[in-house]
DNA sequence: ATAGATATGTCAATATAACTGACCTAAAAT
DNA sequence: ATTTTAGGTCAGTTATATTGACATATCTAT
């Protein structure tokens, strides 16, 4: 049996309760501006996703965002409405729907990621470059865990 | 102006998606076993906040949760029912309210955190300690800016 | 002692974002 | 020709949060 500190229950029971911290506030910084544009967290997330998976189909955004294809379907429908959101037949299999934000889209992607960036920036810019890279990996085996 | 790569914007948005995996995996494993006792993701939160701040009040609460004085009732009001959860009077101040998890709410944790714990456990076991020490760094620096 | 501030509790209405379940169309795959 | 897949939609419900108003007890400061 292993006995790192870094495997005891008191850190991991830390680490839970900082990346819930993390995600809050990373994604509350912007909702004032999203508010302007009445729409919420959950229109974020889902714009940030499209922006980086241009293109995506609907059940790429399904599995990346693990909601029902009703609770995405209303957040769709905002943002055609809000003329962010454009929509494509796929030519390949014309079943499929990509996804892609339109000019006004992407400048509301622009300007809620210019307020959320702040945090993430200020973050990082005081750690060195290992720092970061070793954040990102350990991130990512959590996620792929 | 910098030009580090882990500063480019890019970089950013992955950051600001991963946590947002992260958080959301973290949080829907132990979702099953919340469920066998009628409690959710914000009961979760709750007592995995009472459990690492044994005694914490209703506004030291409130300022970790972020949430309002309203929704915290439900909450705790639930907790009280379930007897999770013991609230004392405050012997200096009595306005104030300290909460604890009792014996059945300890459980209730252990119950949480055992399923919980796996995928941070897995992430870090292969994760040598500087890699830890600097992810907790970086998640710091993101929660305190 | 009294006035104001603080900590907490609670009622009511509403908003946001998710869920389940049922059913539908069009197109691809077999 | 039949089945499967990708997506759309209606209806009802649940979970979790909000705003706003008001109440009580206790502490702090004058």
């Amino acid at each position: 049996m292993k006995d790192l500190l870094y495997l005891k229950d008191d850190q991991i029971k830390d680490f839970i309760e900082q990346i819930f911290y993390a995600y809050r506030e990373t994604y509350s910084d912007p909702r004032k501006i999203l508010k302007k544009y009445s729409l919420g967290t959950a229109h974020h997330r889902a714009i940030h996703i499209i922006e980086r998976h241009k293109g995506i189909t609907i059940s790429g955004l399904l599995n990346k965002l693990k909601i029902t294809k009703q609770s995405l379907n209303r957040v769709l429908r905002d943002l055609i409405k809000n003329k962010s959101v454009l929509i494509k037949k796929g030519e390949i299999d014309s079943r499929q729907r990509h996804i892609f934000l339109n000019e006004k889209g992407q400048k509301l992607f622009d300007e809620i990621f210019l307020e959320q960036k702040k945090r993430i920036y200020n973050a990082l810019k005081n750690s060195d470059s290992d720092s970061v890279i070793k954040f990102k990996n350990v991130l990512s085996k959590i996620i792929n865990e």
